[in-house]
DNA sequence: TACGGTTTTCCTGCTT
DNA sequence: GAAGCAGGAAAACCGT
């Protein structure tokens, strides 16, 4: 893939809307997004497999947990499954963090005030560069600490371009903080999140074993060097950033 | 100001 | 040989 000077970045995307996007089924990576057209339904018994991890995702988060605590593998089901576990069902699923959940999925339950404001987002379907992905994963207010999540592309099989792998292995140990804004694996990380919002950029390849591909790689590199304020962003040097430090780096993305 | 973490830039080597 | 990716090294940047 590559950008040329008469190929704007926007008629790239907006392409990628129409019936040109050469993944309009996403059969393979949009299996478990494609149910994110989100809830409409705040109650969890009504989620997704997908929402479920988001949920956990954001327990994490709030309680500052490192998320390579709990098997994600055990929360392999939906909402109504979610719902219908015992407190004892949580603790042997999640261990020391049951308790945790537990209480949050039976407050969520009763409340049915858990709102992720994605209905916002699919209001304005149109594409906003100043602000291009949108942390829908966390509720407004909510403080998405990054580092709980760190992303690492783990050896990743090369791939003739334009189609460019990565993949990603489990959390990692958690630091503290996000120090500069916005980072990069979140950029991707929202970009995965958000294929509704940002179809075509990249997608998933192999959502169990973490694996992407890049559709367009100079397109992203052009949208995280705008975000960044970085007109000479190139794939290249995302890429780059990307590989960079790999132990340090893990990522939660299922 | 120092320090640490993250990203950017440039470069070389390897593979196809 | 060309193209593209991986990774080393160093600098830049930013928050604490």
């Amino acid at each position: 893939m590559s950008v040329t000077t008469s190929t704007t970045l926007d008629s790239q995307v907006t392409s990628a809307w129409g019936p040109a996007n050469p993944y309009p089924d996403g059969s393979l990576v949009m299996a478990g997004y494609t149910s994110r057209l989100w809830p409409h339904e705040s109650q969890p018994q009504f989620w997704s497999k997908y929402q479920v991890w988001e949920w956990l995702q954001q327990i994490m988060d709030m309680h500052q947990i490192d998320a390579s605590s709990i098997p994600f593998q055990n929360f392999d089901i939906d909402g109504h499954q979610l719902c219908s576990l015992s407190y004892q069902d949580f603790i042997r699923a999640a261990g020391s963090v049951g308790p945790i959940l537990f209480h949050s999925i039976t407050e969520l339950k009763w409340s049915g005030q858990y709102h992720v404001d994605i209905g916002q987002m699919e209001s304005k379907p149109e594409l906003d560069f100043s602000c291009p992905f949108p942390d829908v994963s966390y509720p407004p207010g909510e403080i998405y600490d990054p580092s709980v999540h760190p992303l690492a592309p783990v050896a990743s099989p090369r791939a003739p371009s334009p189609d460019i792998k990565r993949s990603f292995t489990r959390p990692h140990p958690v630091k503290k903080h996000n120090q500069r804004g916005t980072h990069l694996w979140e950029f991707i990380r929202d970009i995965l999140l958000n294929p509704e919002r940002n179809p075509g950029l990249i997608k998933w390849e192999d959502r169990t074993e973490g694996i992407f591909r890049f559709l367009k790689s100079e397109a992203v590199a052009q949208l995280w060097g705008k975000k960044k304020n970085n007109s000479s962003m190139t794939y290249e040097k995302l890429s780059r950033a990307m590989r960079y430090n790999p132990s340090q780096l893990s990522y939660i993305i299922y």
